[in-house]
DNA sequence: TTTTCATTGCGTTATTATGACACAATGATA
DNA sequence: TATCATTGTGTCATAATAACGCAATGAAAA
C-alpha cells in the first residue's frame, strides 16, 4: 500500500481499527551530555512540533498501545513506562491540521473519526539515549531529541503534557530510584548526579549526594575506574537489579 | 419520559450524547465514627456493587463529568476531586450485565454502545460524610456506604479500582493536608489522628502527631474544648484555610 | 462529696538524618 | 616533576524523628 492509500485508510477506516476519542501520547525521556532530553515529532503542515502518540486498538491494553507506539519511534523494547495524565480538554482536537493535511496530499474531507475531538492518556518513558534510532511517522517530518530547556512551539497542549510529565518525573525522584532506565549499564557517580540535578534543575552536594544514593544500597561498585580523565578517575557503579526492583515497589524515602 | 423509555434512549441513542468508549468511575472517601467509608451502588441485575460512574458528553470536560456524577449521587458541589489512574484491560465491558438487564426489563438488544469496551478514568473523592444524601442512578436498586474493611463483591475490575484509589490516598497523606474535605468544620486532635491512623491503617504516637501537624501551620486552634467526655476535653480546631491551600500547592515534607 | 480513671496538653531525651564543609589522594597535562 | 581539577572519605553542628514521662482534666463511680 501506497503513502496516499495507507493516509486515506487511515483517516476514513481508521475507526474501525482502533477506539474513538482515544489516543496515547508518549514523553519520551533520554540524558545526553548531562542534558535531559525529549524525543519530538514534526507534524507535517503544522509547522510545529509534537509529542509522539498514537490510538488504541480495539483489543489493546492501554500500555501495550503506549509500548508500541514507544517501538516504533525508537526501536527499543521493554522500556520503563507509566501513565501519569489525562488530558481532555474539550477543544483537543487536531481537525485544522488533519484537513490541512489532507487538502495537501489532495484529498477533500470533512468528516473523519480523526477530525473529532480525543481525551489523551500521558505516558512517560524514560530511555537509554545512546540505544534510540529516532524514526518519524507517517504524519511527521521528523522525530528528533529536544533539550527539555530548549523546547520549540508545539501543536494543541502538548507542551502542557511534557510540563506535567517533568514535574511527575521530579516528584517520583524522591521515592523511588530512576537512573536505571536513562543511564548506560555501567557509569560514574557524578554521571548519576548529573542526571538528578538536571532532572531537579538545581545543584546537589556532591557528598552527601554519595552518601544518600549509597545508603539506599542499591548500587554496587565496580573494581574499575574511568580511564583517560585529567584528574581522579571516579569509580564506575551498576545498579544492583534486585535491591532496585524491592526499592521500586516499596519506595524509598529520600529527601535530597 | 418514564422509566423504560430513558433506558432505551441510554441504550439506543446514548452514543449521540456521550463519548464511546471512555467512562468516569468515582472513588467517594467518607469518614466517620472512626472509620473510612466508600460510597457504592447496587448494580441491578448483576447482584454485585459498584462504584458510581458515568460518561462524558460529547463537549464536556472530564473534570465536569466527574462534579456532576459526584454531584448526583450524594447532592455535593465544589467537592475535592482528582483522577488518580485509568483502566483499561480490553476486558472491560459490561455486555453481560446490560444484555440482562435489558432482557429483564423486556427489550431484546445484540448492539449498544454500552456493550463495548470501555476505559474508565478514576477519580478520587474526599467528603464530608454528614452533607451526603446518597441517591441511586437508574441502573442502581441502592445507594450505601461501606466500611473500606468491609467491602462486598463488586462488578468488573471496581475493586482493583479501589484500591488503587486508596493507595494513592495513603501516599498523598504524607504531602498534602487532606482532612479539611473530610473532616467537618471544626474536629478535635484525636479525631484527626484517628483519621490519619485509619487511611494508614497504622498506629500513629498521640503526642508527635499532634507536634508533626501543629508544625505545618495548618491548624487553629479555638477556645471551646468538647463537652460531655468522661475524661479530660480535648480542644476544638479549625484549618486554617489561607495556609492549607498553601500547603496544597506547596506540599509539605511531612514523614508520619 | 470524694475517689477513680481514661484521656489530654505539654514536655524530655536518645537516636538518626541532614546540610555544610575539610583534606588527602589521584592521574593526565603542563 | 609540578600543577590542578576532581574524587573518596570523613567530621561536625543542627534539625528531625521516635519513644516515653507526668501533671491536669472532668465525667463517672464510690
Amino acid at each position: 500500500m501506497d503513502f496516499h492509500e495507507e493516509l486515506k485508510e487511515h483517516f476514513f477506516k481508521g475507526h474501525e481499527k482502533y477506539l474513538r476519542h482515544i489516543s496515547v501520547d508518549c514523553v519520551i525521556f533520554g540524558f545526553c551530555e548531562n542534558e535531559l532530553k525529549v524525543l519530538l515529532l514534526k507534524a507535517k503542515y503544522a509547522g510545529k512540533w509534537a509529542l509522539p502518540g498514537g490510538f488504541i486498538l480495539k483489543e489493546e491494553p492501554m500500555d501495550t498501545a503506549a509500548e508500541r507506539i514507544l517501538k516504533e519511534r525508537t526501536g527499543l523494547d521493554n522500556i520503563y513506562l507509566q501513565q501519569f495524565y489525562v488530558f481532555s480538554d474539550p477543544g483537543r482536537s487536531t481537525k485544522k491540521i488533519n484537513q490541512t493535511f489532507l487538502n495537501n496530499i489532495g484529498v477533500k474531507a470533512d468528516e473523519s473519526w480523526m477530525f473529532e475531538r480525543f481525551i489523551t492518556v500521558g505516558y512517560s518513558a524514560l530511555v537509554d539515549f545512546t540505544k534510540v534510532q529516532p524514526v518519524a511517522d507517517i504524519f511527521s517530518d521528523s522525530c528528533e531529541w529536544f533539550n527539555i530547556n530548549d523546547i520549540p512551539n508545539m501543536i494543541l497542549d502538548h507542551h502542557q503534557i511534557l510540563n506535567k510529565a517533568l514535574k511527575n518525573l521530579q516528584a517520583q525522584l524522591n521515592f523511588q530510584p530512576i537512573g536505571y532506565n536513562l543511564l548506560s549499564s555501567k557509569f560514574t557517580m557524578p554521571e548519576l548526579q548529573k542526571l538528578y540535578e538536571t532532572i531537579l534543575n538545581r545543584k546537589l552536594d556532591r557528598r552527601n549526594f554519595q552518601r544518600k544514593i549509597l545508603g539506599t544500597g542499591i548500587l554496587r561498585r565496580l573494581d574499575e575506574t574511568k580511564k583517560g580523565v585529567a584528574h581522579k578517575a571516579p569509580y564506575y557503579y551498576k545498579f544492583d537489579l534486585r535491591k532496585y526492583q524491592k526499592a521500586l515497589k516499596a519506595g524509598m524515602g529520600f529527601e535530597l
